[in-house]
DNA sequence: CAGAGTTCTGACTATTTGGTCAGCTTTTTC
DNA sequence: GAAAAAGCTGACCAAATAGTCAGAACTCTG
């Protein structure tokens, strides 16, 4: 083992932070054990042992990464005002989610094909965060319901669809990527998304569309 | 290469089926890149060699295990009468999917995963016949919302929402039997899911449930 | 039951992989 | 400005992997 117990200096976290974007990249592309630790020093400009100086293992690469991945999306979709109405909560939750996606493809990618692999290749502790962060939405959901707020439905399903629906566009967008050359999707784009995911949604919980968005 | 022109009897035929079998739960758990030929030989019972004497490759190994899994989902999905309601066909069909997912929720992974991977690891023949088996059910939505009979909808977010959240469900079973060690969902179980499901594409459309199904 | 065709397999190879390490260079610290 | 610490890397290694192949063992047919 490398990489312990060390005084990490400006240069070594930027060094750090390269090699981890590469990571990234590789990760996305092929999978955990798809991914090659050459490919990924390559695509960083280092040598292959540089990359072990600071990652001890490919596992421990991986868990960087995600790691990186569940602060974002903690930070981002954390605070719920606990008396918003829904309507706004799922429209906000649903246009932060899609943004999310457009800023970070490649993070929701490898994200995704984690979650539909079982979660074979996480450290418990990233398990246990990563659980936290769609269980917070869905006891806010069941709330609604037996308020009687919004009509009955399985609010995992319900979060499942705002989840994989965003993840089909983010990956036909790798397609469009390799087919037209188009670097990445319009933010038009990504606004049609958004609306078509708030209006599948709301339709679900049997809401009305609040002011603020836009139509069809 | 092996495996090429060569009269194929029926004990080789059994031969066949069996290491096809054991590719299927290989490729299962631990994807294509992760799956090793040595354990789908001790799992067939059968010495590495032989897999390679009935498939020339991993590659070809993997293929002949996705050509089965869309046959099937050809085979069970294709019959869409164009004068029947919008209601009708759409329950007809999540229940057959939901069916087909308790019948061969292997074959389902796979599939899913390749979905997420980007069709990485699929010969072309097989990516064409693929699409086809969505588009068939895509162009009949659009034809509804045209008509008027259905809100609008994108047809490839809504069929999205009917493969994915059925794929969640297969996924928290995986989890289910490794937890709990029980072997199977109940048909209860199944059957709870599908009405989710119906309920959520319905509200989407904004039709209500058709007499034959349950209620909830 | 003999010969042809098919099926099977142990032993092998070439290549690739993740990971190590001794010693080099650069940066920081006092 | 020298000692200490951090950063870096070419050369290496053990293990694992997909795939090969010569020939033995079957099975089917006439």
């Amino acid at each position: 083992m490398t990489a312990t117990g060390r005084k990490i200096t400006p240069l070594g976290n930027r060094r750090r932070d390269q090699i981890l974007r590469a990571a990234e990249a590789e990760f996305e592309k092929y999978g955990f054990e798809g991914a090659r630790i050459q490919r990924i020093a390559d695509l960083a400009e280092v040598p292959k042992a540089n990359v072990h100086y600071y990652f001890a293992s490919k596992s421990t690469l991986y868990d960087a990464v995600l790691s990186n991945v569940v602060d974002l999306w903690n930070a981002a979709l954390a605070p719920i005002d606990a008396d918003a109405d829904p309507a706004t909560v799922l429209e906000d939750y649903i246009r932060m989610k899609v943004e999310l996606t457009r800023l970070y493809p490649a993070a929701t990618r490898i994200f995704a094909q984690e979650m539909l692999g079982g979660w074979q290749h996480l450290s418990e502790h990233l398990k246990r965060e990563t659980r936290a962060w769609t269980e917070h939405l869905a006891t806010e959901i069941e709330n609604w319901i037996g308020q009687g707020r919004i009509l009955p439905v399985d609010p995992f399903h319900l979060i499942f669809v705002i989840w994989a629906t965003t993840q089909h566009y983010a990956e036909s967008g790798t397609q469009v990527k390799s087919i037209y050359r188009k670097n990445s999707l319009t933010r038009q784009d990504h606004d049609r998304l958004a609306d078509s995911l708030v209006t599948m949604v709301l339709r679900i919980c049997g809401l009305e569309p609040v002011g603020h968005g836009r139509s069809t």
